[in-house]
DNA sequence: TTACTACATGTTTTT
DNA sequence: CATGTAGTAA
C-alpha cells in the first residue's frame, strides 16, 4: 500500500514523504503538490504501521480538513477517521470542551461558541453599558480592535484606555454567560497547555506527528500551540508546509516571521516542490510576473518561477467595460460559453472578486441567465437572522440558563416584551442570581406582561421536554418553527418569508444529517452538531455534490482550483484595496492575493474591469487595477477588437516609447512624454492638456 | 412600553 | 442598498 501512495507523487514529493525523522518545511509555490503531499504522508504513516489517532493534521478551512480526511480515507480506509484532522480552531474546541474547567474563570464545559455577530453586539451593549462614546474608536472596526487587544496583535489596535475597558467588560460578559469567541478557542487552548503540565505532556506524548498546512498563515499564537504540542524537541516529527508568496491573512495577524523562526526554532530540514501541476504556462507566467513586482520576498524566492508540464494553453483575457453591468453580462455569457461548448461543469468555474458586496450583480444577473451559483461569504448562511434565530431557540431550550440566546427570541416573534420589560428581567435576575429564564418565575411585572413571559416560558419548556423525551433532531426543528409562532410570522412576510422558510427547511437538513452523524441521544448530538455549526462557513456547506458556479473572494478560495477563474472588478481602490494602498506592506499583501487568484486558474483566466460602476448606489469611476496592468503586460501585441455592449478587448502594447507620436479618438494628436508602467502620459492640444492613458487602449493610435 | 417609520450611516479580507 | 437607530404615534 505504502508503494502505491509514493506511486503518483515527483520524486522531490516522494522524498518529503517519507522524510519522517525530525522537524521539516515544505515551502513551494502554488499548485506545486504541497495539499498533496500532506495528505499522502499522512496515508504513508498509517500505511507503514503508525497509529491514526497518534497524528495530528492542522488545516486552515474545515473544507480543506474535510476533503483531506476523505482523500485520506479513500488511500487507507477507516482507519483515516480515528486520525485528529481540523482547523486550530476546531482543535481548540475539542481541547477546551474536555479541559476548560480548569482555567477555573467561570467558564465550564457547557459553554457555547458565539460567531462575530454575536459578538459585536455584545461590544455595543457593552459600550453603551460604560458609556464610552463610540467616536474615541477609529471607525467601525471595534470589533477587530477588541479582538486585536485581547490576542495581543499590537500593530492593529490604537493603545487606549477605553479599549482595554471594554474588553474586560466583553470578556466579563461572555464568562458570566458561559460564552467564548473564536479568539478564546485559541487562546484558552494555549493557556491550558502553558500553564497545566500534566495535560501538556498527554498531549505532547498523544501526538507523535504533528502536521501543519497553510503555514504561512499561521499566527503568533497558533505557532505557541504548536510549539507546546510539539514538546518543542528538535527530534519530534513536525512537517509544516506553506508558501510565503500566498500568505494573505496579516490582518489576522498571520506571522510572516513563523516561516524563518520555524527553521532556526526547530533546526528544520527544507524541501521545495519546483513543478505545477495545475495550470497552463500562459496563466502561470502571469502569475510569475506578478509576484516578482513584491521586494519583500521569502529570501531567495524572488528566483523560484512556477512551471508546469501541461503546454501553453489559452492566453488570459484582459476585458475593460464601460459600465460593471456590462462586465456582469459578459461574465454570464461567458459562462453559458464555456459550460455549452466547452463541457464545463459550473462547478468548476469560479468568479472571485477582492470584498463580498460584489458578489450582488453576479446574483441578480445569473438568475436572469439560469446560471446556478453558490456564494462563499459575505451574509453567510448561518449568519441570517432567521437561522440564527431557530439556532437561538435550539440552545436556549438545550440549556434554559443560556440568556444571551434568550435574549435574541424572548421577542421573536413579537410578544410585546420589548427592550425595557427584557432589561428590567435581565436586572432582576442578576440580582436574585439566577438565569433570566428561571427569573420569569418570581419576576414581578404587570400582569398583562406577567401573562406573556408565562407563555413563553411555557414555550421553552416544551421544547427543553422534547430534547429531555429523544426527540428527533429535524423534528425538534419542525416543533419549534410551530409551536414557537416564528412560521406564522415568516409567512405574513410574503415572499421573503418564504425564502426565509427555505433557509430554515436547509437547516433542518443539517440537523437531519447530524441525527446520522453523531453518537449518543439528543442532548449529546445537539452539543456536537451545533459545535460544528458554530466553525462553519459557506464553503463547508457545499457538498461536493452540488453543481454550482463558486462567487468567492479570493481569500475563501485559497487552496482550491478551478477550471476557469474569472478575476473581476480589478479596480484601483477595490483591490487593490482603498486602505492598503498607503504601505508597502499592505499592497504587496494585495498582490499576493492576487496571486492567490491567478493560481486558482487550471485552464482558462479572465481578467476584466469597469470603468463606471454602482457603490452605496453612486456611481464612480475607477482606474484599472495596477495588477491588470502589471500582469497584461506579459501579454505583448495589441489586438483590439470591438465587441458588443460597448465592451473592448484589447492586450498590452509594449512598442509605445517616449517621445512616440500619437493619435487619440477624442483629444486627437498628442505625444508621449511619459511611461509609468502600462499608462502613458500624454501632452495633447492645450483644449485638452496632459492625460493619463492605459497603452494598448483602442482609442489611442501610434501615428507615423 | 411597544412598534412602526424615517433617516442616516457605512463595506476589506475571516476562523 | 441594507442595516441599525432615533423619534413618534398608539
Ligand atoms: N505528482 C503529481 N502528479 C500529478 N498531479 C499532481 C501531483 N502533485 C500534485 N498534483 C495535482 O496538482 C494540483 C495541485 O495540488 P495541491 O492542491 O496539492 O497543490 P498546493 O501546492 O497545495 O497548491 P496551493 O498552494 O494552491 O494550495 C492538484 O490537482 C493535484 O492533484
Amino acid at each position: 500500500m505504502e508503494l502505491k501512495i509514493l506511486e503518483k507523487l515527483n520524486y522531490e514529493q516522494r522524498q518529503a514523504v517519507k522524510y519522517n525523522k525530525g522537524p521539516l518545511f515544505i515551502i513551494a509555490g502554488a499548485g506545486t503538490g504541497k495539499t498533496m503531499t500532506l495528505t499522502s504522508k499522512v496515508a504513508y504513516l498509517i500505511a507503514t504501521g503508525v497509529a491514526p489517532q497518534r497524528i495530528l493534521t492542522l488545516t486552515f478551512t474545515n473544507k480543506a480538513a474535510r476533503e483531506m480526511k476523505e482523500r485520506i480515507l479513500d488511500m487507507v480506509g477507516p482507519a483515516a477517521n480515528m486520525s485528529w484532522i481540523s482547523t486550530f480552531h476546531s482543535f481548540g474546541l475539542r481541547f477546551l470542551r474536555r479541559h476548560i474547567s480548569i482555567l477555573e474563570n467561570g467558564l465550564d464545559e457547557g459553554f457555547v461558541v458565539i460567531d462575530e455577530d454575536d459578538a459585536k453586539k455584545i461590544i455595543r451593549d457593552s459600550i453603551k453599558e460604560l458609556g464610552i462614546d463610540e467616536k474615541t474608536f477609529p471607525s467601525t472596526d471595534i470589533y477587530n480592535q477588541v479582538s486585536a487587544l485581547k490576542v495581543g496583535y499590537e500593530r492593529f489596535y490604537l493603545k487606549s484606555e477605553d479599549l482595554e475597558r471594554l474588553l474586560k467588560k466583553y470578556q466579563e460578559y461572555l464568562i458570566d454567560n458561559n460564552l467564548v469567541d473564536f479568539d478564546d478557542l485559541i487562546l484558552y487552548t494555549l493557556q491550558i497547555l502553558t500553564k497545566e503540565k500534566t495535560i501538556r505532556e498527554h498531549y505532547q506524548e498523544a501526538f507523535e506527528y504533528i502536521l501543519v498546512d497553510e503555514f504561512q498563515d499561521t499566527d503568533h499564537l497558533q505557532y505557541e500551540i504548536l510549539k507546546l504540542l510539539s514538546g518543542n524537541k528538535s527530534e519530534k516529527t513536525i512537517c509544516v508546509v506553506g508558501d510565503p508568496d500566498q500568505s494573505i491573512y496579516s490582518f489576522r495577524g498571520a506571522r510572516y516571521e513563523n516561516n524563518l523562526d520555524f527553521i532556526k526554532d526547530y533546526q528544520a530540514k527544507v524541501i521545495t516542490l519546483s513543478k505545477n501541476y495545475r495550470s497552463t504556462n500562459k496563466i502561470l507566467s502571469l502569475a510569475n510576473k506578478l509576484i516578482k513586482e513584491n521586494l519583500d520576498r521569502y529570501p531567495n524566492y524572488s528566483e523560484k518561477h512556477l512551471e508546469s508540464d501541461l503546454g501553453s494553453g489559452y492566453p488570459p483575457v484582459f476585458r475593460k467595460f464601460n459600465r460593471d453591468i456590462d462586465e456582469v453580462i459578459y461574465v454570464a455569457e461567458k459562462i453559458t460559453e464555456l459550460v455549452q461548448f466547452d463541457g464545463y461543469k459550473p462547478t468548476e468555474i469560479a468568479i472571485l472578486y477582492r470584498s463580498n458586496y460584489l458578489s450582488r450583480a453576479f446574483e441578480e444577473t445569473f438568475i436572469r441567465y439560469q446560471i446556478p451559483y453558490i456564494v462563499y461569504g459575505g451574509v453567510s448562511f448561518f449568519q441570517r437572522r432567521e437561522v440564527k434565530d431557530i439556532m437561538a431557540y435550539v440552545r436556549l431550550s438545550l440549556d434554559n440558563s443560556q440568556d444571551f440566546f434568550l435574549k435574541r427570541i424572548i421577542n421573536v416573534p413579537k410578544r410585546k416584551l420589548g427592550n425595557v420589560t427584557v432589561q428590567r428581567l435581565e436586572e432582576y435576575s442578576k440580582y436574585i442570581g439566577e438565569s433570566m429564564f428561571d427569573a420569569i418565575l418570581s419576576f414581578d411585572v404587570a400582569a398583562g406582561t406577567k401573562k406573556e413571559l408565562n407563555s413563553f416560558s411555557k414555550i421553552i419548556k416544551k421544547f427543553s421536554e422534547a430534547i429531555e423525551k429523544n426527540i428527533n433532531l429535524s423534528d425538534l426543528i419542525d416543533l419549534i418553527l410551530n409551536e414557537s409562532g416564528y412560521k406564522e410570522m415568516l409567512l405574513a412576510e410574503g415572499d421573503q418569508g418564504i425564502d426565509r422558510i427555505q433557509n430554515i427547511l436547509e437547516l433542518r437538513g443539517v440537523f437531519k444529517r447530524g441525527e446520522f452523524l453523531y453518537e449518543g441521544d439528543t442532548k449529546e448530538k445537539l452539543t456536537q452538531i451545533l459545535d460544528e455549526i458554530s466553525l462553519m462557513t459557506d464553503a463547508d456547506k457545499n457538498v461536493a455534490t452540488e453543481d454550482k458556479v463558486i462567487l468567492s473572494t479570493y481569500h475563501q478560495v485559497k487552496g482550491l482550483e478551478f477550471k476557469a477563474v474569472f478575476m473581476v472588478a480589478m479596480e484601483e481602490d477595490i483591490f487593490p484595496n482603498a486602505n492598503a494602498i498607503y504601505s508597502k506592506g499592505g499592497l504587496e499583501e494585495e498582490r499576493r492575493i492576487a496571486y492567490v487568484g491567478i493560481t486558482r486558474a487550471k485552464r482558462h483566466l479572465f481578467l476584466t474591469h469597469s470603468d463606471s460602476r454602482f457603490r452605496f448606489g453612486r456611481k464612480e469611476y475607477n482606474r484599472p487595477s495596477r495588477f491588470y496592468l502589471e500582469t497584461m503586460d506579459t501579454m505583448g501585441r495589441v489586438k483590439p477588437s470591438y465587441l458588443g455592449g460597448g465592451s473592448v478587448e484589447y492586450e498590452a502594447d509594449s512598442s509605445f516609447e517616449i517621445g512616440d507620436k500619437v493619435e487619440h479618438q477624442l483629444f486627437g494628436a498628442g505625444k508621449i512624454v511619459a511611461i509609468e508602467g502600462e499608462v502613458a502620459v500624454i501632452a495633447f492640444s492645450a483644449e485638452h492638456g496632459i492625460k493619463k492613458i492605459i497603452l494598448g487602449h483602442p482609442s489611442l493610435k501610434k501615428s507615423k
